[in-house]
DNA sequence: CAGTATCCTCCTAGATACTG
DNA sequence: CAGTATCTAGGAGGATACTG
């Protein structure tokens, strides 16, 4: 496996390349959320433990430029935008269902109770 | 899923756990290679590309910690070292390759085009 | 409501040098 | 050969304030 560049970024390996389009500390748990319904900003805002405006909305334009998930805007007042997850973001979504479940395995296998 | 601690650190889902244990530039690459034989130090260190001796012995510690890998010495002169993978670890390798596997389809996907 | 702008902190990994 | 020690840089993410 030869490095690769995207992006004007150097990559080693092809989970080096997945880890920066759906890694960091709050993709996954938003495309986790956008997996079976429509979600507006401030759903996700609420529910997504610690997440700051900031984080949420660099996150989520990331994904959205990298088509995991798509925009719309309602021009209400007051404003609405809802994001739906794409077929690219579904595909993600399998992957982050075997990782979840092997860190459930890796927590017990190391003696962590979740409630 | 309330957040947890373990080791110290705090934790917000079981992802963010995995990646603790086997995340980073480097332990899956070793992970990876440990899959079906014993490496060495050095050979280690000469087919990971990139790597330093400070993050393959710091990743390798680690690993070795959290179970995932054994090490055998050989005081022989030179002195031989032998990593060999656990049953913890080849459950890491079955996460691993289907990390792999969604990298590839993901390079694929956006017109990355490996040699 | 749905974000953006700025500043700042911490942590991962790189560089270099050294040792049993 | 198989590492460890020290120092440094870069980037992810936090804190806070502000806006269409």
């Amino acid at each position: 496996m030869p490095d690769f560049v995207s992006d004007k970024h150097l990559f080693h390996n092809p989970v080096e390349f997945a880890m920066s389009k759906i890694g960091g500390m709050y993709k996954m748990p938003i495309l986790w959320r956008l997996k079976d319904k429509t979600w507006r900003y401030s759903e996700l805002a609420h529910n997504i433990p610690h997440i700051s405006d900031r984080m949420l909305s660099k996150s989520l334009k990331e994904l959205l430029n990298d088509g995991f998930i798509s925009k719309e805007i309602f021009p209400e007042v007051p404003l609405r935008t809802e994001y739906t997850i794409t077929e690219r973001g579904n595909k993600a979504v399998t992957i982050i269902t075997a990782l979840r479940n092997y860190g459930f395995e890796l927590m017990n296998d190391f003696g962590i109770k979740e409630k």
